[in-house]
Order: C-alpha cells, then structure tokens, then sequence
DNA sequence: TCTGGGGTCCTAGGACCC
DNA sequence: TCTGGGGTCCTAGGACCC
C-alpha cells in the first residue's frame, strides 16, 4: 500500500456511445444505445442520455427498444474505437512507462514509474493535477471525457473513478480506505459478481465494513481459498497487486450466436469449421499459436458445455483446428437445437511445431499446407455464397448496419440511420458539420456507398489513416472499419488483446 | 426480458509419475 | 500385501470483468 495517491485509473465516459456522438453531430445531448441490433443482441454502451430511460449495457436491446423507443440504435464500429483508444493510451504512456490496459476505454497507469516532470509537485496535490491535465489532454485530442481515480492502490484507483463519472476526478487519500469502503455495498469490490454477493448476503453481509467485521475464516470458509483471502484483505483496504504492463493474451476465441437456433447438423458443421478459420486468422495475425482447441456449444435452453483437446505441439495450422474441432463436435448432440458456436485455441507459445521441426518435416509439411490451403479455399467460396440468416447473400459491406459511414455520389457523406423494405435513410453529416439532412434510397443504389469511418480530431484521424493502411491478407472483407487488425500498440506485439481483462482480485 | 463476444482466473477430479 | 503423498497435466465448469 502507498502512503501516495499515485496509481491513477482512466475510465472513458460512456465510451463507445459517446464515438458515435462526437462523429454524428445530430445524436449529441440524445439517447444512444451501441451494440448488437439482431433479435439476440445485448446492449454493449449507452449514452448517460439513454441511461435516463434505465438503458444500460448487457440488457437485452429488444428490452432497451421498448425503454427507450426514440433513442439512435447503432451497431458497433470497433476499427473507430480502436483508433481512438490508441490515442487515449499514448497520453497515459506519457504520464508513465507503467501503463496497464484493461479494455479499450480503461486503464491503470503507475506513477511511481518516472521521475516528476519539472514544475509539478509530489503528493496528493500532484497527483491531482496530472489526473485534470490528463483529462485535459483526452479532450483537446479526442472530444471525448473520460473519468479519473487516484488512489494508493488499483482497487480504490478504480472505486474512484466509478464515483468520479462522468467527466470527473476523485482522489482517495491513503489512509482513509477503511471508512470510505466501510458503508459501501460488497458489490462494489472487484471481483465480488452476483453469486459471491449472494453468499455473502445469506451470511447476512451486504456492506464492505460487515465483511470486514466477519473474520478471515469464515470468508474462507464461505468462499474458498483464493477468493476468501482477496475478499478478506480488499474488504481491509488492503491490495498490493501492482500495475503491470500489458501481458501477451493466453487465448484466443470466436463465437457466434445465431438469430435462428441451427437444428442441421450439416450446418452446425460448416458454422464450426468457419468459426475455426477465423479463429485462426486471429491468432496468426498475433503470431502466435496454441496447444489446445476448445469448442464451446450453448443450446436451446441456455445450456452451455465446453469440449477440448490438446495436441501434441502448438499449431497455426487452420487444418489442424478445423478437424479437431469437427472431432470435438462428433461427441456432442445438437438434434435439440443450438442458439451460440464457438472455437478457441489456449495453451499459446510463439512458434509452432512445424518451426522447430521444419527441415526434419519440410516435405510433410509442404504437402499438409498445400492440402490445407486448398481447403481453405473451397471453404472460402463456400462461404461466400453461405446464407446468414435473415440477409441472405447480401454483401456484407450492403447490409446497411445502422451507424455505418456511406457516402453518395450526389450528397456527400453520412450515415445510415435505419434500412428495411429494400430501403435505407441516410443522415447526411460529418463530425464537423451542422446537423444534416435525412435522405431515403434504394438498398441497391449504385451511388451510395460505404465510408471509411472518420472523427474530426487530427491525432484520431491519424490513427484512422494508419489502421487502415496495412489491409490484413485474407480478411473476410468485413465492412468499413470492422478490420480485424490488432490494434498496433507502442512495445506490445499482440497488440489487439482488446477487451481482455483480468478478474484482478488475486492475491491482493 | 430472455439473455453478446472477448477474455482471465480458480476449482476439482482423474491420470500418471516419482 | 497394503498403503503413501506430492507434483503436474488435462478436462470441464463456473465466476467475473468490460
């Protein structure tokens, strides 16, 4: 524990909402909700606007429509909050070289870490000003607010934040930690979810300083080794973990959730072996390869089971996932029908069998590549012509996503506010532009079509240009701005961990 | 109201080895 | 003949976070 306030936690204000309103100049000061528009789609962010109408992120979107029926419904833009985020966290690895990322729009940064630049002072005082003029900074660069704690440790860097929201700072002096938390709900510790909520409260513990009361034992006891001690000494103020810098991801999933149940094996089948490609371009793209394939099946029913497999060597090799994949599939039943697929490789190293071994196994290899690039593309023109469920065979660049930038060849820029019946309006507008215009076309008009997304402030705009620069060999040809790219992040070659976070409560 | 997608960490049992 | 303990790896599931 610092006897200083010197670990300082960003949060950005409604994060992914507040991008969207700062490019689209008719949804400020509105009701925003970013996420997933199908009938299963959940809430990923919602503007403080929306929140109003009691939006928030991982409800349902059906349910947020009938809360909140006149508020913009966007899809997500991630190559744009990527863009931004890098900008963000280029000003906190200027505060210091200790920076600990833990999504796109949060972060730890460990001011111990560098020598006080000249002119600010130590202590609490100083540690105050480099949290408004960090804040400063986020706003002349990006346009966006974004909330800041400053504490004595990352467990209360973070609680003071989360009281800090929105566009605010709140500083924790060391040594007032236990009467801060004391009257505090449990929920509000890291690492304390539903379920351990609800053990707590049937032991008739609901405030952090009841917890603290209870004794280590029986948290223990309630709890379980590891988490009963991080509960028992989070509960005392007390957590030495320190900010580490951004770690090499330990895997690498993809999964979908279908809009319709699949019940066709054959279909589950092929679903298995796309998600297998993908999840494979994924993790060559981080150099990396993986021992162990995973396939994750949720049913019907909500249901979910996991099968998994490791291999004699770590592999990079979309061939080798794929059939371990489909082997892992034979042994569950989908006749009942399954609503989500998924296929992860863990157990990551950075080389692959095939390196190690390469001149013993050249030949071998040589044919194995061969045979899987071929699969490859079979696969490839398959999916091409494969049907999504509703849109069938539509391109997925004319899909007409709700947010999306176009342009038309008559009326300039905008974006597109609502498609159906074999229309789409269109808002004509730019981040720098008065509210514009709203325009209905065909869905096939040969004069509009996608844009690259765009922000008005320069350093994102150069963060745009330069995301968009190195085109990824093989990509899906997702629509603008849905780059699959890693983020390219300063001495980080994994780069695009995007929103990994760890549970953070071991061992404080 | 009907529940996304990307992750991390922990637990527990069985296999296997010393 | 009966009885050990510890360590590591693998698999499956669950809690939690953003």
């Amino acid at each position: 524990m610092r006897t200083e306030p010197t670990i300082l936690h960003l949060d950005m204000d409604a994060f992914f909402a507040a991008v969207e309103q700062a490019s689209k100049p008719s949804l400020r000061g509105k009701p925003v909700v970013v996420g997933g528009l199908g009938p299963r789609g959940v809430v990923s962010t919602a503007s403080y606007e929306a929140r109003r109408f009691g939006v928030h992120s991982a409800m349902p979107t059906a349910q947020a429509r009938r809360l909140a029926p006149n508020a913009a419904y966007l899809g997500t833009r991630f190559g744009l909050y990527r863009a931004v985020s890098e900008v963000v966290m280029e000003l906190l690895y200027a505060l210091s070289p200790l920076v600990e990322p833990l999504s796109l729009d949060e972060a730890f940064v460990d001011l111990e870490a560098h020598e006080a630049p000249t002119g600010t002072q130590g202590g609490a005082e100083g540690a105050r000003e480099i949290g408004e003029r960090l804040r400063r900074d986020i706003r002349a660069a990006t346009g966006l607010s974004g909330s800041v704690g400053l504490a004595g440790s990352k467990m209360l860097a973070k609680i003071a934040s989360e009281e800090a929201k929105p566009d605010g700072l709140v500083l924790i002096e060391p040594g007032t930690e236990r009467e801060r938390l004391a009257p505090m709900p449990v929920r509000t510790l890291p690492g304390v979810g539903p379920a351990t909520g609800e053990v707590l409260r049937r032991a008739g513990l609901t405030t952090i300083g009841e917890v603290a009361e209870a004794g280590a034992d029986e948290l223990l006891r309630l709890l379980g080794k590891a988490h009963g001690t991080a509960v028992h000494a989070m509960a005392h103020g007390i957590d030495e973990r320190p900010v580490v810098a951004e770690r090499d991801a330990k895997s690498v999933s993809v999964e979908d959730t279908y809009d319709v149940d699949l019940t066709d094996r054959t279909r589950v089948r092929l679903e298995v072996e796309r998600l297998a490609r993908r999840c494979v371009t994924r993790l060559r793209a981080a150099g990396r390869s993986g021992r162990t394939v995973v396939i994750k099946v949720r049913s019907y029913d909500f249901s979910t089971l996991t099968r998994s497999e490791t291999l004699r060597g770590p592999t990079d090799d979309p061939g080798v996932v794929k059939e371990a994949a489909l082997r892992l599939l034979e042994g569950v039943d989908t006749t009942a029908g399954v609503r989500l697929l998924g296929v992860a490789v863990s157990g990551l190293a950075d080389f692959t069998q095939e390196d190690l071994f390469a001149q013993a196994q050249a030949a071998r290899s040589e044919a194995e590549a061969e045979a899987a690039r071929q699969a490859a593309e079979a696969d490839a023109e398959r999916d091409s012509t494969v049907v999504e469920e509703p849109d069938a065979a539509v391109p997925a660049d004319r899909q007409w996503i709700p947010g999306r930038d176009v342009r038309h060849a008559a009326h300039g820029r905008g974006w597109v506010q609502g498609s159906g019946v074999g229309k789409v309006t269109v808002r004509f507008e730019e981040p720098d532009t008065p509210p514009g215009r709203v325009r209905t076309f065909a869905v096939d008009d040969p004069d509009l079509e996608p844009a690259e997304p765009v922000m008005l402030d320069a350093r994102v705009a150069e963060a745009l240009a330069r995301r968009a620069a190195p085109a990824p060999a093989g990509g899906s040809g997702a629509g603008a701005g849905q780059s699959p790219a890693p983020a390219t992040r300063p001495k980080s070659r994994s780069g695009g961990a995007g929103a990994s976070s760890g549970s953070g409560v071991s061992r404080p």
